[in-house]
DNA sequence: ATTATCTATAGATCTATAGATAATGC
DNA sequence: ATTATCTATAGATCTATAGATAATGC
């Protein structure tokens, strides 16, 4: 049964939104193509006529999910104007965001699927880097331009480094001495 | 046709070796049992004469990566006793190593798809990265115990969390920056 | 006699496509 | 008439097992 050409675009949303999810709480190999479609409601056989290829939706879901850290970013550091790099920092290594990967960062979630995917996929990653580094270069204390982007790309590998190991491990004490010993050391660094 | 029992125990160890490599090449779920055995000379079926499922390989295969990462350490500290952090430092955010994961830090390549994994997976990664924490904290400067074991954990994350983003991105000038930031923040702060 | 390995296959799941259906939009 | 979605299925691949085979080790 045909719907509407809105109605269309809204599943085609709907598809994209569930695949963001479930490719960062299962990875781009450990969520098909028919539970997808289930999640968004529609069935398997319509997928093809929203998306070329699995790889295709993946590209396009993981564009979704870094415009959307971005736009969190920078809620965070509209929220707290004394000090964005603190309250960045609070938020990115909390145990919310540990245990939530479904919504969480997908550089934390999915870097690694992504190291071994295809061109279309890390050529996303690449263009969803550059903002997240940009806003926290703009918060983070520095003397020129150069080291305050050096600053910040270290310390973007040192948050997704540190989440990425803390949802490693199966200590909850381990885990969480690792999110507590990124966001000292990182707090620590500015400050100098 | 049967082999000696030496020669059974042999054949055990190439299957482990292969899966870790391929394992560190393509993830948990982008290699299939019988690739792996096919990589060890054998065929499919006699996988589970050796093994009870694929998850129980999984976790093997990275107990032994894990001992291989922390046997790699400690001789490229033995070789540079004057510096080793730096040594460290530099071995580890090398373009040879960010291209080259299927003989790399398993961490960085896999602990997405363990944080996915099943509770003895994650336990192997548990109990695997107290060694480098253990190495890192004796080879970095610091005032006090708690202190050096901190920056040690801090800077692990730091070390993952940039080759992670390295292999990422699709741009090669990104990511040397990535690794070269990461190498220069954290020699410079050791050096505090 | 035991057992490490092999061949063959069951049963599930995955991506992708073909063709039917039915409602939209010209 | 066009097209978004559905049902059904092809063809590939994956984990795991059953049963045969043949060499080892008691």
């Amino acid at each position: 049964m045909r719907v509407s050409r809105q109605q269309a675009a809204e599943n085609r949303e709907r598809i994209v939104e569930a695949a963001s999810s479930l490719f960062r709480a299962k990875g781009f190999d450990g969520i098909g193509v028919a539970d997808i479609m289930k999640a968004a409601d529609l069935t398997h056989g319509g997928f093809y006529g929203h998306f070329a290829s699995k790889d295709d939706l993946i590209a396009q879901a993981s564009r979704r999910a870094m415009a959307r850290a971005a736009d969190s970013w920078a809620k965070v550091i509209a929220q707290a104007p004394q000090n964005p790099y603190a309250a960045l920092l609070a938020h990115y290594l909390s145990p919310g965001h540990r245990d939530h990967p479904e919504r969480g960062c997908i550089f934390a979630a999915l870097s690694g699927d992504a190291a071994r995917g295809g061109k279309p996929v890390r050529a996303a990653f690449s263009e969803g880097l550059a903002p997240l580094i940009d806003i926290l270069a703009r918060s983070i204390p520095g003397r020129s331009k150069v080291a305050r982007r050096r600053k910040a790309v270290a310390a973007l590998a040192e948050l997704v480094g540190a989440l990425v190991l803390a949802r490693a491990v199966d200590d909850p004490s381990l885990s969480n001495e690792i999110l507590e010993a990124a966001r000292r050391e990182l707090a620590a660094a500015a400050n100098r």
